[in-house]
DNA sequence: GGGTTTTGCCTAATGCCTGTAGGCTGGGAC
DNA sequence: GTCCCAGCCTACAGGCATTAGGCAAAACCC
């Protein structure tokens, strides 16, 4: 009667389904040996230990989100590829908030040398580049957007918006078309803005 | 030889330090004790359970961090204002990082329904009436200021800027700068970009 | 000023979690 | 058929949160 054989990457979904249940610091090697139905130190033949976890599950995460990315901007440029990408990232961190929680850390080794986090690198670039910001500026604008957007997502999961009106959803289509119009302004006018 | 005698105030402030020093996640009952010389039991008679000493962490560093900004921007206007607004922020992540983070999570209605949380309310509203911008929008603006703000911080904090040129304060003012001619734009345009 | 109450820190003890050490077993190799 | 070993198990050693109840000194009351 032997369930599933038990390794690492099964592990390590439990522990990413978990997250998105119960929230990423309630993520605990006890909790998933439960969900396994299997004794904890029995997981640490797979795992190192519970920051490797963790690790385990942003790595999976990061993935996951530069997949999806991938598809919401193929074949699309300027607004609608921004859009996708923005999208893309909302509504990773609102149906798997726990994933999308685990991406908000300082990431192991293992999760910043992956071949998702180049991914994501090329991604954005490629965003970028349909706009025709020069390559110097791209990085700048790279972090302006992953601030913006992550920043919206983080306050909305915590619950920052809950106390004002109207829904953040207004909100979130007026910050994508701030960003559009100032991503189109960039090129032109972004060198006499800084000296 | 009665040390410090021992208040929730003394606690709370002792655990924003080592919060401070050992990350917010760092912060535990048993550490606070020992660096208070005391006990861990006897913390329990000032503060009901950890989620209460983290959370008044929380409300300490949300009225440390109003009155900073209430003094960045008093007597300034628009960009001053802005720069002075964003500043007090990046300063108070960058030196008081624990504290800093221990506002990146849901907050308890302690904390919430605080004047410090009024405060901000109230000093966000001037300095977007200062830009002039129509009564409406201003919700939109804040939580796009916070978003952005609050965004960069949070990556400049997990090291997400740490494997890319430049230095990120170079793409700090151009996210400032960005923002500030947003905001410059918005009273005349904010209307007819989002139907 | 002496007795009493109250306050505030203490010790003791429980339960959950991480992490290590070593035992048992069943299925594949030969 | 026997041997080997991968893989899960039990046992155990800390560390932390939290509760219960003791004790001593300060405060208070008359």
């Amino acid at each position: 009667m032997t369930r599933t054989p038990l390794t690492a990457t099964a592990i390590i979904a439990e522990a990413a389904d978990l997250a998105d249940e119960a929230g990423f610091d309630g993520v605990t090697l006890s909790a998933v040996a439960r969900r396994l139905g299997v004794q904890t130190p029995s997981l640490y033949s797979h795992v190192r230990d519970r920051a490797a976890l963790l690790d385990g599950i942003t790595a999976l995460a990061l993935s996951e989100l530069a997949d999806r990315v991938a598809v919401a901007i193929a074949g699309r440029a300027d607004r609608l590829a921004l859009h996708g990408f923005a999208e893309a990232h909302r509504a990773y961190s609102l149906q798997s908030p726990g994933r999308w929680q685990s991406l908000q850390r300082r990431a192991g080794a293992a999760a910043v040398e992956s071949s998702a986090a180049r991914s994501f690198v090329a991604l954005t670039d490629a965003l970028l580049r349909g706009y025709g910001l020069p390559p110097e500026e791209r990085v700048h604008a790279t972090r302006l957007i992953g601030s913006t957007i992550n920043g919206f997502l983080a306050l909305e999961a915590i619950g920052s918006f809950d106390h004002s009106a109207p829904a953040p959803e207004v909100s979130w289509r007026k910050t994508l078309d701030a960003l559009d119009a100032l991503l189109m302004t960039w090129s032109t006018d972004a060198q006499n803005r800084t000296p």
